[in-house]
DNA sequence: CTTGAGTTGGTTTTT
DNA sequence: CCAACTCAAG
């Protein structure tokens, strides 16, 4: 049950733990301790005389962050010590500095949707159309340009063909906007950081006052703005501590630069690096296949993978017939497991994207497994709960335009898009925020007098709302949801509305959770703190129920028994990362898959459906080239279903196949003019069906069977 | 001003 | 396939 590390550190995590003064790099593989090599790590220069104060953590996920917190202070080290995320850290930068970053510091954080909005409206004011330009993708390029800390006026500058000249003046007034609305997305937060640490030479020493030791985990995974704020934090003192694994880097679409940890020894030429190979995690099978699938990487520091528990546990590989049968089948094996008493906490199921969480869902229900969907972002992403932190937003920060639409006319109060469209062209004449003209709204000529008396209650309802503003953030909620009107609303919905209620009601009582844990509790503070929640914080450890998760939420945990579903070309790697040409984008979803691998303990349970319903089309499915690459003798189990309820169409489809001769990947097969080789794919799909062949001189082939001419050797 | 029917278009992962 | 948007009727 406990396959934690030895309570003896190994010689090489003591190391790590002992190294002190100077620039470390911590090279950890999958299982290593690494965690707690870092947290031994706090606490062993607390032990040595070093101020907790004088120390910054910085971790992945605010999960991460708290979990860091009761480690450490476990192992006897005091509070005080600085432990977050770059994206908290740099709410606190920047609030505390606000004047010298050139923000006001109560700012509001965009999410992805505010974002999306955001950039429309500022491609729609550069005249331009949204078909040509499609918000998507100038958000992706803006985000790029903005890890990469180009800021949109040198952007312009040196913007030389068409479309960079375009991209510039959607990037210059995408940012006009969110400084008229006083909001910063994710990427600002770390730009207007880096520029603040690298310009002010004042906030700078400050810094250097403050932390004296810096420890970043997950090194891998850092853009370029968490690299030059990192650079930053460390000028000083050069104590840093990366710990992280190149192999695990599965963020690079988000800006991620795996050559931050690869470079790191010319960064900091007098680095010490200390490499913990050993595995105390998984059973040796399970590394042979993590190994061997990343062995198939060729832009890697190669690293061991050493085995330190014995032999056990099974690797198990199903084929299904589709996707519902699929979800039975893990849901069937789920209930072996729970059989021979394994813990519901010790079994996870990942899969490459969270729609295919559905399917899951709905077996487990059927099979009455226990479950929670780990998907944190979610319960903010509801309808409800977005227009109560509207209201609440919009109290802080009545600048934030995209906030106070939202509410203006919700719950319906007679505030429509006319009386709006009027209130926004005063406001723009008279150069004052939408808000503020709001207030003034009697002296708007163009509005009716049943609009003005309609402006003016909900301006009365903000003035209240601000006067309840005295600290704690629950009280203040629960006023906001109930004088705003969309308490009663949802009443009125009836049957509707109810779930609505109750979510509202778990908001209030999640801010009241906020008040009890925070030391000086604030609307503010708990605002910017739920906008940086990630699906990961939503996992409960100890529920006591199976957890569902994306394949990136699954990072940094651990399971005894691991189900992986949806190993199909297409899927993992998936299709929308053109991974088919771009070899580092293929390399990005092996690591992923390797992720995935990595967190089992001991039984590692992959699976494929033959035929896969994607967007409402039921397509037939090839085996995911990374199965191949595992290498490992398994066992490959066809799930058959044995419910009667299960479409006979579908057994007929899949059993039609035209005879035709069948090959095994691992089979040796002879070629008339490329000699002899060893099938590393087979691709069945009747008389066009394929096999990929690796020959002894080196080369792979995919050829057609029917004109192959292939004998079993 | 609100509502609902109809259309369009986007469709991975997330701080 | 679904969500977000548009448009016309009430």
């Amino acid at each position: 049950m406990d396959n934690s590390p030895p309570q003896q550190l190994t010689p090489s995590q003591k190391q790590a733990v002992c190294h002190i003064e100077g620039p470390l790099l911590v090279l950890a593989g999958p299982g290593s301790g690494k965690t707690r090599v870092i947290t031994h790590r706090i606490a062993a220069l607390i032990d040595s005389g070093v101020r907790p104060y004088n120390i910054c953590a910085i971790t992945f996920t605010n999960k991460a962050a708290e979990e860091m917190r009761q480690r450490a202070f476990a192992l006897g080290a005091s509070a005080g010590a600085h432990i977050s995320t770059f994206h908290s850290l740099c709410v606190r930068l920047l609030r505390r500095h606000a004047d010298k970053a050139g923000v006001k510091s109560n700012f509001s954080i965009y999410d992805q949707a505010d974002q999306r909005r955001c950039i429309k409206q500022a491609v729609k004011d550069c005249q331009l159309d949204t078909t040509n330009f499609p918000p998507a993708k100038i958000l992706d390029a803006v985000s790029t340009l903005k890890n990469k800390l180009i800021d949109a006026k040198p952007f312009e500058e040196n913007a030389d063909d068409f479309f960079s000249k375009t991209l510039a003046h959607i990037y210059l007034r995408y940012q006009h906007l969110l400084g008229e609305r006083n909001s910063l997305d994710f990427d600002d937060l770390l730009m207007k950081t880096a520029f603040l640490l690298e310009g002010c030479p004042d906030v700078n020493a400050e810094i250097g006052n403050r932390f004296k030791f810096v420890l970043i985990d997950e090194y891998q995974d850092t853009n370029h703005a968490q690299y030059r704020i990192a650079k930053a934090l460390v000028a000083q003192h050069n104590n840093i501590c990366a710990t992280g694994d190149p192999d695990q880097s599965i963020y690079r679409w988000r800006g991620a630069d795996i050559h931050n940890i690869l470079a790191f020894e010319s960064d900091w030429p007098e680095a010490t690096i200390i490499k913990l190979e050993e595995n105390f995690r998984s059973t040796p099978n399970i590394l042979t296949a993590a190994d061997n699938l990343i062995a198939n990487n060729r832009k890697r520091k190669l690293k061991k993978l050493l085995p330190t528990r014995p032999e056990g546990g099974d690797i198990v590989i199903t084929a299904s017939d589709n996707e519902t049968a699929e979800a039975r089948s893990i849901a069937r094996h789920i209930e072996e497991l729970i059989d021979q008493n394994a813990a519901l906490n010790d079994i996870a199921v990942f899969y490459r994207v969270n729609s295919m969480s559905r399917t899951l869902e709905e077996a487990f229900i059927h099979a009455k497994v226990p479950y929670q969907i780990v998907r944190g972002v979610e319960f903010y992403n509801r309808k409800e709960i977005r227009d109560i932190l509207a209201y609440l937003k919009t109290i802080v920060n009545p600048d934030d335009e995209v906030a106070l639409l939202r509410i203006i006319n919700t719950p319906t109060r007679g505030i429509g898009k006319v009386t709006i469209d009027r209130v926004r062209a005063y406001a723009a004449d008279s150069r004052i925020s939408l808000f503020e003209a709001i207030k003034r709204a009697e002296h708007i000529d163009t509005l009716s007098n049943s609009a003005k008396g309609r402006l003016a209650a909900f301006a009365d309802m903000f003035r209240r709302f601000a006067k309840a503003n005295l600290g704690p953030a629950a009280p203040l909620a629960e006023i906001v949801f109930v004088e705003s009107g969309l308490a009663d609303s949802l009443l009125a919905a009836g049957v509707e509305g109810k779930d609505a209620s109750e979510n509202a009601n778990e908001l209030i009582n999640a801010a009241a959770d906020y008040d009890r844990k925070a030391d000086e509790p604030s609307l503010i503070d708990y605002l910017q703190e739920i906008s940086l929640f990630s699906d990961a914080d939503a996992y409960d450890p100890t529920a006591g129920r199976v957890a569902l998760m994306t394949l990136h939420a699954a990072k940094g945990l651990e399971f005894e028994n691991v189900f992986i579903v949806g190993v199909e070309e297409g899927l993992l790697p998936h299709e929308r990362t053109n991974s088919h040409d771009d070899l580092d984008e293929l390399e990005e979803e092996r690591r992923l898959f390797f992720v995935g691998i990595t967190r089992a303990k001991t039984n590692l349970h992959l699976s494929y459906a033959q035929y896969r319903t994607i967007r409402g089309q039921c397509l037939r499915t090839i085996p995911s080239q990374f199965l191949f690459e595992l290498g490992c003798t398994f066992e490959e189990q066809q799930f058959e279903d044995d419910e009667d309820d299960f479409d006979d169409w579908e057994y007929e489809d899949s059993t039609e196949s035209i005879p035709t001769v069948r090959f095994a990947v691992g089979q040796l097969v002879r070629h008339q003019s490329f000699g002899l080789g060893r099938v590393t794919e087979f691709v069945d799909v009747g008389e066009n069906s394929t096999v990929t062949v690796k020959f002894n001189t080196g080369q792979t082939k995919s050829l057609m069977i029917k004109y192959a001419c292939l004998e079993k050797a």
